[in-house]
DNA sequence: ATTATCTATAGATCTATAGATAATGC
DNA sequence: ATTATCTATAGATCTATAGATAATGC
């Protein structure tokens, strides 16, 4: 029972949605959402472009079926992240480029207008910008170097983490992605020194 | 002679090609550029997608063409900038929701195979961030807080200008992208302190 | 003469619906 | 009975080419 679970054998179905969501994942990957056929998902996984609309409805269904997945890959609870396990999960990232090629497209199509995905990554970072906040403050305390707190420093640690994405996917030679994090990590580290309310 | 210049008057081809890449910016911005549709630009300068076609004979001219315009756009000489320049620049951007969502959008569909924009944007990185190393080190010299050199922190410094772009392009309101640019400044101008080689 | 623009259209796609058939689960 | 999948197809688009006509520059 190789996908098996202790709670409920996945039927016969949901396994199917499964295999359709991983191919939609390589297949944005490869050509964005907008570029994404359903014809091309469907022929990953053997079936006719009908015979996936039997499973997903529509296309934006089927997206947010991706966007899911998603949710449930980097659901970790706030307690439980440390600044060195952010530092692992980018290198952890940085041997999964097909995922990180997924939403890094989809985070870019996400700012033109109507985009389907765009509520959820706007409400996405308005949550991760609030645990990473709650990250540092456990890891550094208050007062942070540049004079910066916990709710300054975090936009500037989740942008480090987008933007180092594109460019090590653009140019993975000369970007080494998880060495640049601990680099901005490092920044943060620093003693702030005395002084301060 | 609203638009004339010292140099050479523009043609009025030249002035009809500018019009349409000012279109396209717009378009792209909105749709992201597989999503723009030649019809959609034309329709913007009143031409028919025929006519369009006669200044750019292909969908992949006229994206070449935008992309120029971005070159000349920050095409300023490294021994000019400054780190308060760089500030200012974000500023600017920050005024400009527009030319940045056109770019944004163009740097995540980039990533994806065989998108066109894609030898442009890895090309350009390699320069920005060496024109980036080349800055920090006028301002800050050799050492750097964290440990880092200016050729370490420029991909962060570059992350940090792209990531804050999609967090405020998604949610204007939750992020000050200019205050948060200058926050990521202020750490890198803490003093280093004494040591190192 | 050359440049700009248009009408007409070929040839690919794309998403989605309708309705038939095959497979599976009680 | 229900679920899964298929064939057929409607109805929109999209890019690009061909060839005609209108406008402009010598």
């Amino acid at each position: 029972m190789p996908y098996g679970d202790a709670m409920a054998a996945r039927t016969r179905s949901e396994e199917r949605r499964a295999e359709i969501v991983r191919a939609a994942l390589d297949v944005i990957a490869e050509r964005g959402y907008r570029g994404a056929s359903l014809a091309a998902v469907a022929e990953r996984v053997g079936l006719t472009q009908q015979g996936l609309l039997h499973h997903f409805p529509t296309k934006e269904a089927l997206l947010v079926a991706v966007l899911k997945e998603r949710d449930q890959w980097d659901a970790v609870p706030d307690s439980r992240w440390r600044a060195d396990l952010l530092a692992s999960l980018v290198e952890y990232n940085a041997m999964r480029p097909g995922i990180i090629q997924t939403f890094s497209a989809l985070l870019g199509e996400s700012v033109t207008e109507g985009h389907p995905a765009r509520e959820f990554f706007t409400e996405r970072y308005g949550t991760v910008r609030a645990s990473m906040a709650a990250v540092l403050r456990a890891e550094y305390g208050e007062r942070l170097p540049g004079g910066l707190t916990p709710e300054r420093a975090a936009p500037l640690l989740v942008a480090v983490m987008d933007g180092l994405q594109y460019q090590w996917l653009l140019d993975p030679e000369s970007v080494d992605m998880p060495a640049a994090f601990r680099d901005f990590l490092a920044l943060l580290g620093e003693d702030p020194g005395p002084g301060g309310a």
